[in-house]
DNA sequence: TTGCGTGCAAAGGTTTTGCATGGCA
DNA sequence: TGCCATGCAAAACCTTTGCACGCAA
């Protein structure tokens, strides 16, 4: 499996967006922009490719993000630790966390023992707001509804 | 906002599928497929429609399973109960399971007070191998390498 | 030199849009 | 009858594939 890395000019430009990146997602199409006002044309194709390296090799992460038809892509790095811990993203600011925290260490053999449920850390997700975009939020619009 | 649903035949059909599916995740091309068999046809347009519109009112979820390129929707009924416990989706079967427990409603305090998270509820889902799928597969195939 | 990496063009899918027609209320 | 609903065709996207050429090792 896609052991052969070479050191070519576009996996380098790829793998430093990613991990300019890395608090937040990004779709092909941002990598894609970016590399073109950077002068550093790159193919999608080349971009897709890499990805999918980069995922089977576990440094990425592949989202859905709403509202979005486009796959999201973040650096998450050497993840053996990060099969370890929960990871929470940000809906506002799209920042991924990664929770260390014992007590949610817990969860994990809670629900495996008690319901027989064998979570998969690496896929799965926290979704909601972070503690930053929650305090800047507070009292302002009640556009959003928070349903009756 | 879509607050006028007429009754028709298209509309119940969706609805009756969903329903009927509600343990398990569907997609456009299933929903379209089945309705061919059933001679009922309705065209995949209407579907996209009705899915949307369902999706706003919180009758249905909306997920991208991995492998799949097409979105993935399942039927959760009234949500409004659904805000308040965690759903896990096996990885194997495809089943939604509906995690009423205690324990777990601790853990969304406990990472909204000491961690100022936020967790969405309704869209949050822990994925994994659910009880069934797990006895099934143990000492199976290791086929699927654990990786080292 | 060898074989992977790259990029264009084309193909394959999924989802959305436009528009004329159908059907509920 | 007035509107929304429907469905076809076409468009718009996203992603993958085929193939010739470029380039790291």
């Amino acid at each position: 499996m896609s052991g052969s890395n070479y050191k070519t000019r576009q996996r380098q430009a790829i793998l430093d967006y990613l991990m300019e990146h890395k608090d937040c997602h990004v779709t092909v199409g941002n990598i894609s922009e970016y590399m073109e006002q950077d002068n550093t044309h790159v193919g999608v194709t080349t971009i897709y490719r890499h990805l999918d390296k980069l995922l089977e090799q576990g440094l990425i992460r592949k989202y859905t993000v709403d509202g979005t038809t486009s796959a999201c892509f973040q650096y998450s790095g050497k993840s053996e630790q990060c099969r370890e811990h929960f990871h929470m993203k940000c809906e506002k600011c799209g920042r991924l966390i990664h929770m260390n925290c014992t007590h949610l260490e817990e969860i994990c053999s809670h629900i495996g023992e008690e319901h027989g449920f064998h979570i998969d850390l690496f896929r799965t997700v926290f979704y909601g707001i972070c503690a930053e975009c929650y305090k800047k939020n507070e009292g302002r619009d009640n556009d959003e509804k928070e349903d009756e």
